[in-house]
DNA sequence: ACTATACTTGACCGATTGGTCAATAACTAT
DNA sequence: ATAGTTATTGACCAATCGGTCAAGTATAGT
């Protein structure tokens, strides 16, 4: 019936979402884009829409992966100091590796967009939500009382968001040690 | 011997700091920074220098400004307690009077130039450290260990952090709330 | 083989970007 | 009053921005 698409769909936003990620939603021209996927911009506003769109797609594909991965290790079945102890370390990781410098593309997109663009804010809020359910549902296990749970759910969340702050920043890697071993003394005495 | 200036430097960069702090470097043009000061373009390349330098100014503004009233807070002679829960305070009132989505420059810099630019970096750093340093400064009466104060600031400030991404975020209040009863029980406990 | 349909291509668009500069103006020291 | 110095002004620059589109091309159904 048609010409058939000549790329993959996912290759395409797993390129979107890495340079959105590392550069911004602002810094990235669509050049640095068609260089990532290389399609050309005619292909790619075709197959999908304006730059806007195109951040959108990278946030829903971050959250179907990097996200997830963390809502499954929650919805695990190690420890649940494990649990949270590994919240932290994967910020630590992300240093380690060189991850844009430990960076969280929901963490940059809420610092970025979410003030200014209402569909961002959205999607930013939303996997937020879905965070904080997968931690208070790891806690509730050791805690029984939902709205307890749900308190210090909140609270780990801040402490994990601070630490990717305090990872872009480059500050020194003790603080985000400092910050997990705090959530988990937390947790310890609730 | 010479023209004098004809406008006030603290205004022009107080005016720079807040289209900075509102929009972001990428996202502020030039334009932008002459509307705001209400000098031309040449005023303040001449002035100044280029719009990086501006940038660093208003960071420097800022740090000046806003983080030093924080830190003047937390050497004031208020309870440990009043002054972290204090610290949170700032956040759910920045909040609250719609001060730019609760969001705090420093934390811009850090998400958005941080890994991008050496001297933001270095800025954003050493801000990140002054504010340690008074955190710490203010927990040492309570728990007279250095050590084990240094930790516990760690660990506030990364969750004082993790408020302004939360805030940004348009995230509920509540979990800044619970962010900061967390950090006051860490306190407690310590 | 032909047609309808969708994809690819690259030239092209006006607007805006950060930045420069020569001309003019306002001051002070002499 | 004049000379020396610096600030202001706005026109100007090449480069890049996000976005469009007509032309060419590859496919599937007939």
């Amino acid at each position: 019936m048609a010409r058939p698409r000549e790329f993959d769909e996912d290759r395409v936003i797993e390129a979107l979402t890495r340079v959105f990620w590392e550069k911004g939603y602002v810094a990235t021209s669509m050049q640095d884009l068609v260089k990532a996927t290389g399609l050309l911009k005619g292909s790619l506003y075709g197959a999908f829409g304006d730059k806007k769109v195109l951040y959108m797609k990278a946030l829903a594909h971050y959250d179907k992966t990097h996200i997830q991965a963390g809502v499954d290790m929650l919805n695990g079945n190690a420890s649940v100091e494990q649990k949270i102890s590994s919240l932290f370390d994967m910020v630590i990781e992300g240093v380690n590796k060189g991850v844009f410098a430990g960076g969280c593309l929901l963490c940059n997109a809420s610092m970025e967009m979410a003030s200014v663009d209402k569909a961002v804010e959205d999607s930013v809020k939303k996997t937020i939500m879905r965070m904080r359910e997968a931690v208070t549902a790891a806690l509730e296990p050791t805690i029984n009382n939902f709205d307890q749970a749900e308190a210090l759910s909140n609270a780990i969340i801040s402490g994990y968001f601070g630490a990717r702050v305090l990872a872009k920043a480059g500050a020194p890697v003790q603080m985000i040690i400092d910050a997990r071993t705090a959530s988990l003394r937390y947790l310890a005495t609730s």
